[in-house]
DNA sequence: TAAGTAACTTACTTTATGTAACTAACTTTA
DNA sequence: TAAAGTTAGTTACATAAAGTAAGTTACTTA
């Protein structure tokens, strides 16, 4: 018999960092702020799931989103707070798949 | 100017842990083996998709799938080495969404 | 006036996931 | 011996999520 039982903040915590994009998203702004044009770039992200996840991000407060009215428009997105202190598991994937994650074919997806 | 670029193995793994229920399934065995009917009823996660994921962990090495040919038979998924070094990012998870994760229905979704 | 630029948005296609019924292989019950 | 139960799946079909590529808005420069 197994009595384990799923802690549903995990659950949610996993909820969020798992959907498609968003933990790269967040990596990503880890360096600073970003352009929505840098970020469909760096990342392969299609426009209509980038803003999406955006906006997402930011009513859940992990990230904001500033204009700068110039020539033409520009708008940074940079992380909060609460999106700074996902920094430590991001760290620790890093470590991790630095030691487990091969590049070759035989690990390929 | 942003030079940063996304590492390649980061982005393997948070491309592995990221497909939906993978790190939930990885979580819900951490606490030992387990069997499908017990996985799926944990989790929530339709029989179909629970296949496919533990046959894609199977294959990359982080599940191992025992069969013990009792009435009815009894098949066990449990995690390997490499299944097991992901702990530290499970636990950097649960950290981190006790400190933020809140249950009520301002963050739900 | 035409073309350029950034940040989207929209219509449509492809892919991923869910649902629920079905199968295989074996055992127990009536 | 035929019917029903059990686990671990599979299959066909439906819905949801993501990608693609063209279009929109609001400005500016050539």
């Amino acid at each position: 018999m197994n009595n384990f039982e799923l802690c549903p903040r995990f659950e949610k915590a996993v909820s969020i960092l798992s959907q498609r994009w968003t933990a790269l998203i967040i990596y990503q702004l880890t360096s600073g702020p970003q352009r929505f044009c840098t970020m469909t770039e760096k990342l392969g992200v299609s426009g209509k799931t980038l803003t999406e996840r955006l906006k997402e991000l930011e009513q859940r407060g992990f990230v904001v989103r500033d204009v700068y009215p110039e020539t033409p428009v520009r708008i940074e997105y940079s992380l909060t707070d609460k999106g700074m202190s996902l920094t430590p598991i991001m760290k620790e994937i890093e470590k991790w798949s630095s030691k487990w994650i091969a590049l070759d074919s035989t690990d390929a997806k």
